[in-house]
RNA sequence: GGGGCCGUAGCUCAGUGGUCAGAGCAGGGGACUCAUAAUCCCUGGGUCGUGGGUUCGAUCCCCACCGGCCCUACCA
């Protein structure tokens, strides 16, 4: 078995956890569910970012010191997470000792082989943006996001020589064409660096809410360069825990396509400075769209979507947690940008869950409980379900493997079509108990069976609901898939359970 | 201003230098009745944003334009 470290980015504390979040999260949840499916070692990181002037800012007018408040605004992205049963492995804060210590050892290493430098800053600040803009960039002067005024800033920093580091990008991109992907997005990363690279100012002087240069007291660390070392400080990047040559080399980022340049560039640089090897993937998403309009802290900022309106909490109410999960790994393919709607989950629901996996596990249990023996039930080796099982379980697995796990539920529910046809052909509901109606349910309980193991990464309740009414023994996601996942092994302990309906139907217009 | 992505059936999206461009949903017709008024079968329908170009041939390659979007890091 090999080993899968997947990182999702940590979130600024100042958003309110969405939709949008989620989205990147349930993704790389299910992601790291089916690795430990395949009894791959596994390590699924998030986290929140807690650094910055902004931050900073907000305790100040909440009235509470800059540790309080994170403290307070980074649980919600675990509460959040843990509503939506987020099976992270470790939840990392830009604001823990070991994330300082982590950051201080590798930027020293970057300073120690000569790859920062001192020299005057100059810029327009924008304190919303935590970010600088030339004046030409800006809007006569004011942020062309926020609309705020920008403040002139003129300070001594610590530079980092991405400049150097051109050639070496490109040449490792060319050696790794699996380094980020798609490749559409990896074309853009390429283009950036070919149009040049500039250095980038790294420390400030004027914050203090963030980490300390350590060889330069009074300076600290820019908000995202400290950030983006937080995939190395949970491996335990310089300190005793050190695990870095043991998880790195199977490490994969997702991120949004608004960070690319970050993780696809300044982060890859970055671990060349300190002499370590990049992150050997990263899988960028697209975003979610309401109305065409995006779901992002910008769009916050404008007015443009409320953001507070879309909350997981408002879905997982109406929809379940399960459904949820289910409309955001299922609707849109990682990379593209895809259509939020209510319209949209709706559909999903009413016609993927509640007809063609809820009912198919209803009309199945039904019969079965009127009149067969479960116990006695065991599959057929030459079933006409046998072809579709395998061809779901191969398109599955190539999906995951390729970090498309939409493709893998459309495999999946094209097995669960395949069945429910199947059990149109043989009409069981018209057949006498006896033999040819045990094969027949055999079969049908076999395909459920898979069905559940298939869809755990992404439905986990809904996977152990239906195992344990099929009186399975264990669990959908205790076994190994590449033992389990095959044809053949369905036995019942007891009598199946009826049970009510998985997915009550939503009637439109509600 | 610069760099880049996208624009395919009513809707949400796949997809490929070349037989009639696909899926799901919605729509239409039929079957069935075990099941959550579910399921199964058949089916209509698209100038593949617009205009050029390359090619024996382009939706897929190049250019321009229109529309939507992402990035724009101390040169400014």
């Amino acid at each position: 078995m090999g080993r899968f470290y997947l990182t999702t980015p940590i979130y600024y504390v100042n958003d309110a956890p969405h939709v949008g979040h989620a989205y990147c999260t349930v993704n790389a949840d299910a992601m790291a569910r089916w690795h430990r499916l395949r009894g791959d070692e596994t390590k699924f990181l998030t986290g929140t970012d807690e650094h910055g002037q902004k931050v900073a800012d907000a305790a100040a007018k909440n009235g509470v010191d800059p540790q309080t408040w994170t403290d307070q605004t980074s649980q919600r992205f675990r509460d959040a997470w843990n509503a939506l049963d987020v099976s992270y492995d470790d939840f990392i804060r830009t604001t823990e000792p070991r994330h300082t210590e982590t950051v201080q050892k590798f930027l020293t290493a970057i300073y120690e082989n000569g790859y920062l430098y001192k020299d005057r800053y100059h810029g327009l600040y924008c304190v919303s943006c935590e970010d600088y803009f030339t004046l030409e960039s800006s809007d006569n002067g004011s942020c062309p996001i926020h609309h705020r005024p920008l403040t002139e800033m003129s300070e001594e920093n610590w530079f980092f020589r991405l400049s150097a580091f051109e050639d070496r990008l490109l040449e490792y991109y060319e050696r790794h064409p699996g380094f980020v992907t798609p490749e559409t997005k990896r074309n853009e990363a390429v283009s950036f660096v070919k149009s040049g690279l500039r250095d980038i100012s790294i420390t400030r002087t004027s914050i203090d809410w963030g980490i300390e240069v350590p060889w330069d007291p009074g300076h600290v660390f820019y908000v995202w360069y400290d950030a983006l070392i937080n995939y190395l400080t949970a491996i335990g990047y310089g300190r005793e825990d050190d695990e870095v040559a043991e998880w790195w080399p199977s490490s994969h980022h997702l991120i949004g396509k608004e960070i690319i340049r970050f993780h696809c560039v300044w982060w890859p640089a970055m671990c060349m400075a300190a002499g370590l090897e990049p992150v050997s993937h990263v899988q960028i998403h697209g975003w979610l769209l309401v109305g065409g309009q995006k779901l992002s802290k910008t769009m916050a900022a404008e007015g443009g979507v409320r953001l507070t309106d879309i909350s997981p909490v408002m879905l997982t109410d109406e929809f379940g947690v399960d459904p949820l999960r289910y409309y955001l790994v299922r609707e849109t393919a990682l990379g593209n940008d895809g259509e939020f709607s209510h319209e949209g989950i709706t559909a999903r629901y009413n016609t993927d869950l509640a007809n063609n996996l809820g009912n198919l596990v209803a009309r199945v249990t039904t019969i079965v409980a009127a009149k067969c023996d479960a116990t006695t039930l065991v599959p057929r080796d030459d079933s006409e379900l046998v072809a579709p099982a395998r061809e779901a379980v191969d398109q599955a697995r190539v999906a995951w493997a390729r970090f498309a796990p939409s493709q893998a539920l459309e495999a999946t529910w094209s097995f669960i079509g395949a069945t429910n046809a199947f059990l149109e052909r043989h009409t069981p509901w018209k057949m006498e108990p006896g033999e040819s109606l045990d094969a027949v349910m055999a079969d049908a309980l076999e395909a459920i069976r898979l069905v559940c193991i298939l869809i755990s990464p992404v439905m986990p309740r809904v996977a152990e609901e239906i195992w344990r009414r099929l009186r399975l023994a264990g669990s959908p996601s205790a076994a190994p898939e590449e033992e389990y996942l095959v044809w053949g092994r369905y036995r019942a302990l007891e009598a199946v359970e009826k049970g009510e309906p998985l997915f009550p139907r939503i009637r439109s217009g509600e």
